[in-house]
DNA sequence: ACATCAAATGTAAGCGCTTACATTTATAAC
DNA sequence: GTTATAAATGTAAGCGCTTACATTTGATGT
């Protein structure tokens, strides 16, 4: 591989003149200019990046944490990302951290020590104290679904009140009174937000939330599976099903089946995330957007605002959940009776 | 961030002294060590891995150039092979090749001027003669789903003609004779390769296949989409209708139910890839099983063997599919006739 | 006590770039 | 033709590490 030293040999000017052609950033006048990218092109010259980021401490590369590369919620976000930045030059390390504390601490040291000239993190399992701490090191970082009051300017999130209150709305709206609910594991925030905003429209609606209706689930198809098995033993009768997410809920729908549930018409089931699955579900599944994509790019616009100075559109940290409505919410429902 | 030489200084040795106890490969003293770790501890060094790749030349980090960072296809790989690296202490840089050429090669170079160690390619657009001059380079890659004879030996590969016979064997045992096909770009090789397999077992049944049956859809849902309604509007009659891959199938099941077609009862339909949403249409989609994470690990251990020269499971590169049966296929079917 | 040799440690030259600063060259004003 | 000033180019010191080689230290045998 070539290096700058034999670029600079074979146009016969200094080291410095061929990093200023590469970076175009001082007065070079044209001709050297031409001798240069003459010599780069006939020893196809590629600068070594990894010189580069040590020289000028900057690698041009941010780093990604998410929890795992795969699911139908990672997907959008990334691709998002990864094309703004594809636009820009900057280029994406990407690390797992399967949302265990250990991993992500170690997926965040690494981007780190990459000299990631900023991090996008989605991270679940590391503590707001470490975030806070890691917010006084040398590289700036945003956080995507996740809200520390001391960081506010920098989490990227979704209102969840406002999206658990569409969805619970909706189904109340259809005539529903009785609504069981599998939620996400409550020590999150996310979870518990999504379940205060069925709490608002249940009240609003002068009903009151029935605690044996309520289900915790992981976020997990399989809970999700598991739950609706779960509350349908138990006696309080109900006729909607509202899931803390989409994966969930296709797991609750393939338990309707195994319950001899005939859907939507017995159980209504609602979703959340607008995964891009829900389209293909029978009957298809209606649920809330959660847009993720523009999540993702809106975080790195502000990694291009706040690392790189670059013109970005303006940044927003609140971004709004939507009703999608499809075919699982039925208009009025048999109740289902207990078992007991 | 302190540097390896605060450390030395704090520990009252040698730049290189650390730098050995760092990377434990000579000789030091417990006494040594302990003073070198301690002042790690102290300092809260971090190895700066991006100089540490510059002096070492290797930067324990393995580029994996993909098309699309979304869609349920490269998730499983992705993940496969970050696993099998982060057990392995390397780590993962990632890039989006978006099937286009230029963005194919600009993605490989980036890589490659980022001393990734080696590669791992999931390449479409790319030109065979461009990857064979790439063998000459100093960075070694395997392919995943590419076959170029010149490389064979890091070529991984699912047998697709295998799998598009065992999709057509199963319609064919099912009692179906006019079978409608939607392939893939004919260009490609894997749609060739599964058109071939499905034309095999036709022969076997001694059918022959019926050109007007073929629609050459591009392997997203769309295509599959246009593909029903198109073969729906000519005149040979068909009662199954094979796809190339699970999201045309979907596309096609969609359209299926514009037509107001009973599925499986009126038209069966079969996909390619096992891709995870298939177990959530409606009605589940009988398919062929593409171990696609399992070849990402396969990916993975070619690299840490070829390239790490670690210990791996024996190397393979030739996959095979398998059938999975659910229940998207009928087993008698009414003949759709013709429009006209 | 001395030589011998291995183990432990230090020295310093890079890896391929960037960039502050110094120097040279061209341009313009008088 | 000077001189002042700006533009173009060169020089060399790093960036934070690794590693070949040199040196020192400590055992061991005699």
């Amino acid at each position: 591989m070539a290096t700058i030293y034999e670029v600079s040999k074979l146009a016969g000017v200094s080291l410095a003149t061929v990093s200023r052609v590469m970076n175009n950033n001082a007065n070079v006048s044209d001709a050297t200019r031409k001798k240069v990218t003459a010599a780069m092109d006939e020893l196809g010259y590629r600068p070594n990046s990894i010189a580069q980021s040590l020289a000028s401490n900057c690698s041009n590369s941010v780093g990604l944490l998410v929890s795992e590369l795969q699911g139908p919620f990672y997907g959008p976000m990334m691709s998002g990302i990864e094309n703004t930045f594809r636009n820009q030059g900057k280029h994406l390390i990407i690390a797992a951290g399967h949302s265990d504390e250990e991993r992500e601490k170690q997926g965040i040291e690494f981007l780190i020590s990459r000299n990631c000239d900023g991090l996008i993190l989605h991270v679940e399992a590391v503590s707001d104290d470490y975030l806070i701490k890691l917010s006084k090191g040398r590289t700036p970082f945003v956080l995507i679904n996740r809200y520390i009051s001391e960081l506010s300017d920098r989490c990227i999130l979704l209102n969840n009140i406002k999206g658990g209150y569409l969805a619970a709305k909706h189904v109340l709206e259809q005539g529903h009174k009785n609504i069981a609910y599998i939620s996400g594991p409550l020590w999150k925030q996310d979870a518990k937000d999504r379940l205060e905003g069925h709490k608002q429209a249940l009240a609003e609606f002068n009903l009151e939330f029935d605690e044996n209706l309520l289900f915790q689930g992981d976020f997990m198809e399989a809970s999700g599976y598991e739950g609706l098995k779960a509350l349908h033993e138990q006696t309080h009768p109900f006729t909607a099903l509202i899931c803390a997410n989409d994966e969930m809920a296709v797991g609750a729908m393939a338990s309707a089946r195994d319950l001899g549930l005939t859907l939507p018409k017995q159980l209504s089931i609602m979703g959340y995330d607008n995964v891009f699955f829900t389209r293909h579900v029978y009957p298809q599944l209606s649920t809330v957007n959660y847009p993720i994509d523009e999540m993702g790019r809106m975080a790195a616009d502000w990694v291009l605002n706040q690392v790189y100075q670059k013109q970005t559109p303006p940044l927003q940290t609140l971004f709004e959940p939507e009703l999608v409505v499809r075919h699982s919410i039925s208009r009025q429902s048999a109740q289902i009776t207990s078992q007991g």
